[in-house]
RNA sequence: GCCGGAGUGGCGGAAUUGGCAGACGCAAGGGACUUAAAAUCCCUCGGGGGAAACCCCGCACGGGUUCGAAUCCCGUCUCCGGCACCA
């Protein structure tokens, strides 16, 4: 053995090993004598390179398959890649390079990078969305759900990103940005294709209270993007017409006041009624979060509550895709209605007063803003004086008995418009023919692969739409001339199954029920939270259609859920020269201009502000086993990361005190024979407080930073150690034995190099998790803390499980709690847990 | 604006159920070894007072409940995240 710790000899060398014992290590059967335990981590987007929030996602995830793998489970932990996407496309735009050549070579690379972490995946199982023969199950799955009616085509607005030139989801707008590139989204008129996420609304919001084993913050985030509303749809009819305009509204006890209707502009009626130049000017307002526009149609509707006619308008701020697309607006009681009436000079009408201000006293217009508040309804015929919540439910119950609405609940999710108009993606398996229409390519001609001869010029219409060979072809069903669909899924699609996918391996068919059967569903997930609501809801939806489909009992994908925070570095900034690179700033100065520089706020690393740290540079330095570590034990799992360079140097000095303390006893720790001595020592002791701790740390929400703490402190107690006898050597080798096995998943490369030094001739990978006796972990004597009214006094040693009346008694007896009594009335005396006392004086 | 979450040393972070605030690590200071440096090892390390024993203050801020509060309740401030014309 080497005195100095080399990690990069030893991380290869047992790379090597692992990959040869691939079979019998890291893959994993369908078995009936072991548990299973499916352990995930979001696959990559194969941009290139990994970065260090992969390396952070990765490392918890691998210690967690480690642990339960010693723990006797049968642990599936696989690996893909999430390969379809636009910036492949752009690189072959700007470059020249196809897609799929780009592609594989950084999948190439990104996997040599994994494979060098000491990852303990199951390759066999590897996959890449990309690939033919995975995306066929895409397009198989769209079929099934266009023959059942969730995939299907409508015109309607969407969310257009110039800059990707493509159609977005409404759940990839943030802020009324681009999710990927930032740029503006605008709305466009388009026919696309959507997913019916909305039949599973209901449910997926139900669901949602029992995903225990998430961050409720994730939950909640479900619950809201779902948005559920109860409320009431009211008819108002149009004067002199036929026409009956609905509305919703969640505040029926607001009726009373409802001064005017707003349609939007898509709305039926407004085409009808309004003048068309003036209408289209309204749209171009339409989805834009900019001043209020309106349009009075010069027709009027009657209130239902009160046969009160009031005006109609078209205005740029009614959705068509929420509610009815149209809106009664409550002026004193909206802020937006209020704002508009101020505009238009309509009327206000006061209907809700405060709670308990003053009996007719308030004023009728409310100064300057809308009281939206419940209250107590006024001039409301005979429902006023009624509480808010109250009326709501006698106004609604008022209506429908008139047989002019009805109660209903409306949510804020929309359909999943799945529709992209670029190349790199899955070709939506659609044929149009003159005679059939849209007609779905059958089974047995899928996959319909993505045509080569395509340019990539970054202008137009979909790519695809270029292809002859692609878009040229014959009905399936009447044999005529007909065209392709050319435009591509969302990659959203992609992921949103691939999971149940991985349970069959590379070589067996996909979607075996038996296969989903028993690994699904997922045990446990770890990826970041920027998925809250993105690919974690449709996956949660994907789930329940393929549960709907029969290929699985299972409707929640994924049992337990851990979101880890971002990794951050320090920024680094010149007033002229802006970001810097670290090493562009030594000494403080801008190395190209001289000036001093800022030390800007610690984010989250990204190239375009220069605080990145490369992986490969970072496991040249140090190893693949420190980079974890550190990633470990910088923070808890779900905080974001702070890195420092001075805090993996202190990651890497543990090893080596490993190392060296192996080193340095070789001789003594390689002789020892038999086990250690019956009986207590403080050594044995707290090497089973170690086990106790880091097992329970690791399960109870994987505190490995504090796992990891425990690990250091048993590490301390034992280079501290003089042994002198048998005995004592019989005692270190056993606390570090159990020391290796429990750095193991953590480091797994230096704990087996230390495994077989000291003599150890199988894996330490096939070793169980070590197991602690908890009268073994008990300490003989405690520190007994005694308190006056509160406050430390002294502490004195005592024997373990001494009564109370004891403890009082001794704690009584001290000289220095004598001295803090003395003189006075001694009120009340508390004993807790056998650990303090707590003596209450006057 | 609405809905969540979080504020603990110079820093990252510990602290089962209300019961010793600051585990572990980083940084800093001192010392040992060395011709010297690095590495390593040892000691100190929340603030204030005191020669010392020890005392006072301290978990964003202000109140409260309690024998006892980082932990529970109310209010305020700050930061972070989500949603944002959703009727």
């Amino acid at each position: 053995m080497k005195k100095r710790y080399e990690p990069g000899e030893i991380e290869l060398k047992w790379q090597a090993i692992w990959a040869k014992k691939e079979e019998n290590i890291f893959s994993s059967r369908v078995s009936n004598t072991k548990p299973k335990f499916y352990c995930l981590e979001m696959f990559p987007y194969p941009s290139g390179k990994i970065h260090m929030g992969h390396v952070r996602n990765y490392a918890i995830g691998d210690v967690i398959a480690r642990y339960k793998r010693m723990r006797g489970y049968n642990v599936l932990h696989p690996m893909g890649w999430d390969s379809f996407g636009l910036p492949a496309e752009n690189a072959a735009i700007k470059e020249g390079v196809h897609p799929a050549h780009w592609t594989h070579e950084n999948i190439s690379y990104m996997k040599k990078q994994l494979v060098r972490l000491g990852l303990s995946y199951d390759w066999s199982r590897e996959l890449a969305t990309c690939l033919p023969e995975y995306y066929r199950w895409n397009q198989w799955f769209f079929i099934k759900m266009f023959e059942k009616g969730i995939a299907y085509r409508k015109a309607s607005f969407v969310n257009w990103c110039p800059s990707c030139s493509t159609v977005l989801a409404n759940e990839q707008v943030t802020e009324g940005r681009c999710w990927r590139c930032e740029s503006m989204v605008v709305q466009k008129e388009l026919v696309q294709w959507f997913l019916r996420i909305t039949d599973y609304q209901q449910e997926l919001l139900d669901a949602s209270d029992g995903l225990a084993g998430w961050p409720q913050k994730v939950v909640l985030m479900q619950k809201n993007w779902i948005g559920r509303s109860e409320g009431l749809e009211a008819i108002f009819r149009v004067d002199g017409s036929d026409d009956r305009i609905i509305v919703f509204t969640t505040r029926a006890d607001t009726l009373f006041g409802a001064k005017f209707i707003c349609l939007a502009p898509a709305h039926p009626l407004a085409e009808k009624f309004a003048e068309p130049d003036a209408l289209a000017k309204i749209r171009e307002h339409y989805g834009k979060a900019d001043e209020k526009h309106g349009l009075f149609t010069g027709r009027y509707a009657i209130n239902p509550a009160n046969d009160e006619k009031i005006p109609i308008y078209v205005a740029n701020f009614v959705l068509m895709e929420y509610g009815t697309g149209a809106i009664m607006s409550v002026p004193a009681h909206d802020q937006r209605d209020f704002e508009f009436a101020q505009k238009y000079g309509l009327p206000v009408k006061v209907v809700i007063r405060p709670d308990g201000g003053g009996e007719g006293g308030g004023e009728d217009v409310p100064a300057g803003k809308a009281f939206e508040e419940d209250g107590v309804l006024a001039d409301s015929g005979q429902f006023t004086g009624l509480a808010s919540a109250e009326a709501r439910q006698k106004i609604s119950g008022f209506i429908e008995g008139k047989g002019m609405g009805r109660r209903v609940v409306n949510y804020r999710l929309r359909d999943w418009g799945i529709s992209r108009q670029r190349y790199w993606g899955t070709p939506i398996p659609i044929v149009y023919c003159e005679r059939c229409g849209a007609v779905p390519v059958p089974e047995k001609d899928l996959p319909v692969v993505l045509p080569e001869d395509v340019k990539f010029t970054g202008k137009g219409a979909s790519p695809l739409a270029e292809s002859e060979s692609f878009v040229d072809t014959v009905c399936p069903s009447c044999g005529g001339k007909a065209r392709r669909e050319t435009d591509t899924m969302d990659t959203f699609v992609d992921s949103s199954w691939y999971y149940v996918r991985y349970c069959s391996r590379k070589d067996e068919p996909a979607l075996d029920k038996g296969n989903i059967g028993y690994f699904m569903p997922v045990d446990q997930y770890v990826g970041g939270v920027e998925h809250a609501v993105l690919h974690l809801l449709y996956s949660r939806f994907f789930m329940r259609v393929i549960r709907d489909l029969g290929l699985s009992n299972v409707s929640e994908p994924f049992q337990r859920l851990l979101t880890q925070g971002m990794v951050c570095m320090e920024t680094i900034k010149c007033p002229e020269h802006g970001w810097l690179y670290p090493s562009e700033a030594e000494g403080g100065a801008c190395a190209k201009c001289g000036r001093p520089v800022e030390r800007g706020r610690t984010e989250k690393m990204s190239k375009s502000k220069r605080n990145v740290v490369d992986p490969d540079h970072l496991i040249k330095t140090y190893g693949a086993d420190t980079a974890r570590l550190f990633s470990l034990f910088a923070a808890p799992p779900e905080n974001d990361l702070q890195w420092s360079e001075k805090g993996v140097e202190g990651a890497q000095r543990f090893i080596q005190r490993v190392w060296a303390f192996v080193h340095d006893n070789l001789e003594k720790l390689a002789a020892v024979k038999g086990q250690p001595p019956e009986g207590k020592s403080p050594l044995m002791r707290k090497t089973h407080q170690t086990i106790m701790r880091v097992t329970r740390d690791i399960e109870r929400e994987y505190h490995f930073n504090t796992a990891i703490a425990a690990m250091m402190e048993l590490l301390n107690m034992l280079a501290a150690l003089e042994p002198s006898g048998q005995d004592d050597l019989r005692q270190m080798r056993f606390a570090l034995e159990r020391l290796l096995l429990m750095i193991s998943p953590f480091c797994p490369h230096v704990a087996e190099e230390l495994w077989e030094a000291i003599g150890m001739i199988s894996s330490i990978q096939l070793e169980p998790w070590p197991g602690y006796d908890e009268e073994a972990a008990r300490e003989e004597e405690i520190e007994l803390v005694i308190q006056v009214n509160g406050k430390v006094r002294t502490k004195v040693m005592v024997p373990q499980g001494l009564p109370d009346e004891e403890l009082k008694n001794r704690a009584m007896t001290l000289p220095r709690i004598q001295e803090a009594v003395s003189g006075k009335q001694i009120i009340n005396v508390f004993a807790v847990k056998g650990r303090l006392v707590n003596i209450v004086v006057k």
